[in-house]
RNA sequence: GGUCGCGUGGCCGAGCGGUUAGGCUGAGGUCUGCAAAACCUCCUACAGCGGUUCAAAUCCGCUCGCGACCUCCA
């Protein structure tokens, strides 16, 4: 293992040092989007986060089983009343299609998206709709535990009867009495003992279409009820990373906490991570705020506020470039910034595979330089170890690039550094970028000989001083994305930038 | 109103008691048929005002500005 991993656990307020359960073990679950439309930067920044999460703890060895669910029911457009619409349910009365019809749509173009900025599936992506028993069977055991009641064919998590024995509020930071207090009464809650009670179970209005029996009406499950059934019944009772965005903290997950508490008699996972919003002009990025780009939008450049297109793996860079904690702001400043920095990085991948020591060298070791690659390698680490701190990584893999870029061109001698220090760079490199950032090169050629082929008739009109032939090789390279590299020693290409 | 967080150089964005973060942009240089790429150098900032400390962007207080959650949202 390379070191030690704190994580910051949203229970705590701190950083503490990441300590499984049951190691190699580890299970984590992460709230995935309710799927009535598409995708925005937003929910691409939560998955990549989770993504980077994922690929490293595997990295390290853990044995990781990611659950990450669908919510294709019982999400409602106004939680506090009770009484809004299911909102996958009032997309399909405006398409007139069915809902289940939204659902798949939706979770179609969830999963494009998911695989053009190459977030890996997780090990479980289970539906709350196809979870109903298992929060039928959850309702029951609060209500035999005393935690919840029964009311006009809907039941409700009683918050004083849970705070009696529990804290609710502990995970987002709020005080139980001051929110008993804090609410008034709001029309359509007159089933509740109390405002802050919410529902584990809703009984249908005649209108409702997805509706299903139990023993106290026929209805749906509450949003966060299918959280508690889907993680627990994968992962168990108790597991290691719960995640999810920041705005979920309160209510969603601070419920979920509620539920297992009362269902369970614990809390249901050990780390709380929370990944922060996407903003945009200094505001939050929502679809109820009506100011998101859809990820489709960014790849095709067609929104007034995009200036060009930018490409999957350039949002990619750009979501990681910053850590997960932190607010990130769009602008096509930023973005244009990291299209140029993506193409650096995955040029160097390029270099760093092919590049090696010459055999038999025996210049003597510039022990300064060793050192220094050494430390930037330690340096990758450091930065993901320390919660995930990608941007520190990509500081120190610029770092590397650099001495990869020198070695390349022959501005500095690669054997002068030990033969343990290049593989640990190459594999550093290698591991940082493709395996844990998970950054690939999006243009793939399969015709390298065709290009070497023409590199060589580049380099012989070079020779010859054909100068009009070389520029119209050149040109060609150009019109194809592609640079062509002259150097004192060699002629190579790279993407162009 | 309550709770919490943030304000870093032209832009993005790390750092959170003492060392050049990094990227983009801009300027200069090496290389080059010309370029490009690459490398090197420079532009050395931490909202304001106090305080603690040998030492503060980093801790504390106040002021100003911005945001998140308290309804749904990744």
């Amino acid at each position: 293992m390379q070191g030690i991993l704190k994580v910051y656990n949203t229970l705590s307020r701190k950083k503490e040092i990441f300590e499984p359960l049951n190691s190699p073990f580890v299970g984590m679950y992460v709230c995935g989007p309710t799927v009535y439309s598409d995708p925005h930067l937003g929910h691409a920044r939560s998955n990549i986060n989770f993504d980077v999460i994922y690929r490293y703890l595997k990295f390290l060895g853990y044995k990781v089983r990611y659950v990450r669910n669908i919510t294709d029911v019982g999400h409602l457009t106004d939680e506090v009343a009770d009484s809004g619409e299911d909102r996958i349910q009032k997309k399909a009365k405006i398409e007139k299609i069915e809902p289940m019809e939204v659902v798949q749509q939706y979770t179609n173009s969830f999963h494009q998206m998911l695989k053009k900025i190459n977030v890996l599936p997780p090990s479980i992506e289970p539906r709350a709709s196809a979870h109903i028993p298992e929060q039928i069977k959850i309702t029951q055991k609060i209500i035999e535990n005393g935690y919840a009641y029964e009311s006009n064919g809907s039941v409700y998590l009683d918050i004083q009867q849970y705070a009696a024995k529990f804290k609710y509020g502990e995970l987002s930071g709020r005080n139980t009495e001051e929110l008993l207090e804090g609410t008034r009464a709001l029309e359509g809650q007159e089933e509740k003992k109390n405002p802050m009670d919410f529902a584990l179970w809703k009984k249908a209005s005649p209108e409702h279409l997805m509706r299903w029996d139990s023993p106290w009406s026929e209805g749906f499950p509450g949003w966060h009820l299918e959280c508690t059934a889907m993680s627990t019944k994968y992962l168990g009772n108790q597991f290691d990373i719960h995640g999810g965005g920041m705005d979920l903290q309160f209510p969603h997950h601070e419920s979920e906490l509620a539920q297992s508490n009362s269902c369970f008699g614990c809390t249901p996972a050990k780390y709380w991570l929370h990944n922060n919003m996407v903003t945009i002009n200094g505001q939050k990025m929502a679809r109820s705020l009506g100011n998101f780009i859809t990820v489709e939008e960014l790849t095709t450049g067609n929104h007034v506020l995009l200036e060009k297109a930018y490409s999957p793996m350039t949002i990619r860079f750009f979501i990681l470039q910053a850590h997960y904690r932190g607010t990130l702001d769009f602008s096509n400043e930023a973005l244009s910034a990291s299209t140029k920095a993506y193409k650096k990085i995955i040029n160097g991948l390029k270099i760093i595979k092919t590049l090696k020591p010459d055999e038999g060298a025996n210049e003597s070791i510039n022990s300064t330089l060793d050192a220094e690659i050494i430390k930037f390698c330690n340096d990758c680490f450091l930065g993901l170890n320390d919660d995930f701190n990608t941007a520190a990584t990509i500081a120190s893999l610029f770092n590397l690039l650099k001495k990869i870029n020198s070695f390349n061109t022959n501005q500095s001698d690669i054997n002068t550094i030990q033969k343990s220090t290049f593989e640990l760079l190459q594999k550093t490199y290698i591991d940082i970028v493709e395996n844990i950032l998970g950054l690939v090169e999006e243009k793939t050629t399969n015709s390298s000989g065709f290009i070497n082929g023409l590199l060589e008739l580049y380099s012989d009109a070079k020779n010859q001083k054909d100068y009009a032939k070389v520029d119209k090789i050149r040109s060609y390279f150009k019109s194809e994305g592609l640079l062509i590299k002259d150097s004192k020693t060699l002629v190579d290409w790279q993407y162009e930038e």
